[in-house]
DNA sequence: CAGTTGACCAGATTTGAAATTTGGTCAATC
DNA sequence: GATTGACCAAATTTCAAATCTGGTCAACTG
C-alpha cells in the first residue's frame, strides 16, 4: 500500500459504504424491499455491482447494515435530547421520544411495526424474530429498565420483566393502532398520541411526583452510558472485514 | 302457510341458521375464509347449498353474521361476570377480561388482530375498515368510556376520547404483541399478561384508590344496560328477512 | 305449492411451463 | 490491487389453459 493512509483522514472506503447506503435507503422507501435490486443501488451509487459485493455478502446483510444505521442515528438523537435535559431520560419521555421518532421516519416505523410491505423478507428475521428484535432492541430496553429501577425512575412495585412488557405493549399498541384508533386519523395529531403514550407509562410505571433532580442526572448518565453501548454494538459491518 | 306457527315454538329456520353458522364456524378455525367454501358449509350442515343462500345473500354476510354470533357471546361473557361481581365492571377488568377471551377464542383474537391468514377478505371490510370495527366495537367503548366517566370509574382528569385512545392501544398491545414480547413465549403466561395490561389501564386512567361500592354497582348496572344493547345490535340478520 | 336442492354458469383462482429478472461470482480490465 | 459488468443458476413473473367456487334457478319433493 502506498504508506500508512494516516488514521484521521476520511477513509474512501467508509465514505462509499455510506453513499451505497444512501441509494439503498431511497429506494427502500420509494419501492420497499422487495422490489429494490442490487443493480439499481450500484447505478445509483455510481458504482459497479461488484462493488457493492465487497462491501456486504448479500442483499440482506446490506440492508440489515442500512436499518443498523437507521437505529444508531435515533439513538444519537435520543441521546442528544438526554443531554440537553436530563428529564429526557425518563421512561415516559425516551417512549415518547420513539413514538414520534417512528411516525416521521417510515423505515423507523416499519421495523417497529414489522411492517412486511416495506421490509419484505427482512421484517422477519432468519431466526423467525424481527429485525428490530434482531437489532438488540430488547437487549437495550432491558438494560434501559434496570438502570431506570436502579435510579428509582421506575417503581421497583412491579418486576423488571413485567415493566419491559408494559413499555413494549404500550410502543406497539401506540405504533400499530387499535381498533377504533384508524391509522389514518389525522385529526389526532401524532404529537398528541405520543403524550398519550408518554403518560400511560409515567402512571403505570414510573413513582408518583417528579424525580429527585441529583438522581435524575446521575439516571441520565447511566442511560447515556447505555446508549453509547448500543450504538457502539449498532456500528454495522460495512467494509471488507465483515466479509467472509 | 298452514296456521300460524306459534311464537312459542322452536323457530326451525333459527335452528336450522344456527347450525349452518357453527359448520361455518368449525371450517373457519380449520382453513381460514379463503379456503372455507360455500359447498362445503352445506355438506357439514347436512344441507343444500341453495338452502345457505335463503339465509344470506353472500358468503360474506354469512361469515359477518358468524362474527357477530362470536362477538355477541362474548359480551354475554363479559355480562354474566359483572353480574356475578360488579367490580369486574372496572374499565381495567373488562379490558382484563377482552383480552383473556380473546386469548383463548381464536376467531376473537383474530377479529382485535385483523388476522389476514384467517379472516381473508374479511379483516378489512368492504369499506377498509378491520371487522371488529364495523361491528360497532369502537362505538361501544365509547360508550363504556361516557358511562365509567359518568360514575366515577374513570378520571375525568383526561378527556374521554383519549381515554378511549389509550384503552385501545393497551389493549391492541396487548394482543398483538410487540418487539420484546414473542407471540409464542409461553413462559409468560396469557393469565399475567392479562394482569399487566389491567394494570396498566389501572394506573393510567382510572382514579387512585377502590371505588365507592355504591357508584360501583350503579356503574355495574349500567355498563349491563349498554352491554344488552350492544348484544341487541349485534343481533345478526340471519333469516329471511334480511334477504335482497 | 312452499320449501329445498344440486346441476349449471360466469368469473375468479390456480397451475405449470416458458420467459424474464435478479442475487451473486469472477475473469478481464483499469 | 481495486473495480467492473458479462455471466449463470435460481428465483420470480407471465400468461393461458385448467380448475374451482360463489351464486342462481329450473326442477323436484313431500
Amino acid at each position: 500500500m502506498t504508506h500508512d493512509r494516516p488514521a484521521t483522514a476520511p477513509q474512501p472506503e467508509h465514505e462509499r459504504a455510506e453513499r451505497i447506503l444512501d441509494a439503498a435507503r431511497e429506494l427502500l422507501m420509494a419501492w420497499g424491499y422487495k422490489r429494490v435490486t442490487v443493480d439499481e443501488i450500484a447505478r445509483r451509487a455510481r458504482i459497479g455491482k461488484g462493488t457493492v459485493y465487497l462491501h456486504w455478502k448479500t442483499k440482506e446483510q446490506l440492508f440489515t447494515a442500512l436499518l443498523r444505521r437507521e437505529l444508531r442515528q435515533h439513538v444519537h438523537t435520543v441521546a442528544t435530547g438526554i443531554e440537553r435535559d436530563p428529564d429526557a431520560a425518563r421512561p415516559s419521555r425516551v417512549a415518547r421520544e420513539v413514538f414520534a421518532e417512528q411516525a416521521r421516519a417510515p423505515i423507523h416505523r416499519a421495523m417497529l411495526a414489522g411492517d412486511d410491505e416495506l421490509l419484505g423478507a427482512l421484517a422477519v428475521s432468519g431466526t423467525g424474530l424481527p429485525v428490530i428484535r434482531e437489532l438488540g432492541f430488547g437487549e437495550l430496553l432491558a438494560r434501559l429498565v434496570e438502570i431506570w429501577r436502579a435510579h428509582g425512575l421506575l417503581t421497583e412495585a412491579l418486576p423488571a420483566a413485567d415493566q419491559v412488557f408494559i413499555i413494549d405493549m404500550a410502543l406497539h399498541g401506540a405504533v400499530t393502532g387499535g381498533v377504533v384508533t384508524g391509522l389514518d386519523n389525522s385529526d389526532y395529531p401524532t404529537e398528541h398520541r405520543a403524550d398519550l403514550l408518554a403518560h400511560t407509562i409515567r402512571t403505570a410505571l414510573e413513582p408518583a411526583g417528579p424525580p429527585n433532580p441529583a438522581r435524575l442526572r446521575a439516571a441520565a448518565q447511566a442511560v447515556l452510558t447505555a446508549l453509547e453501548d448500543a450504538r457502539h454494538t449498532l456500528d454495522a459491518p460495512g467494509l471488507h472485514a465483515a466479509n467472509r
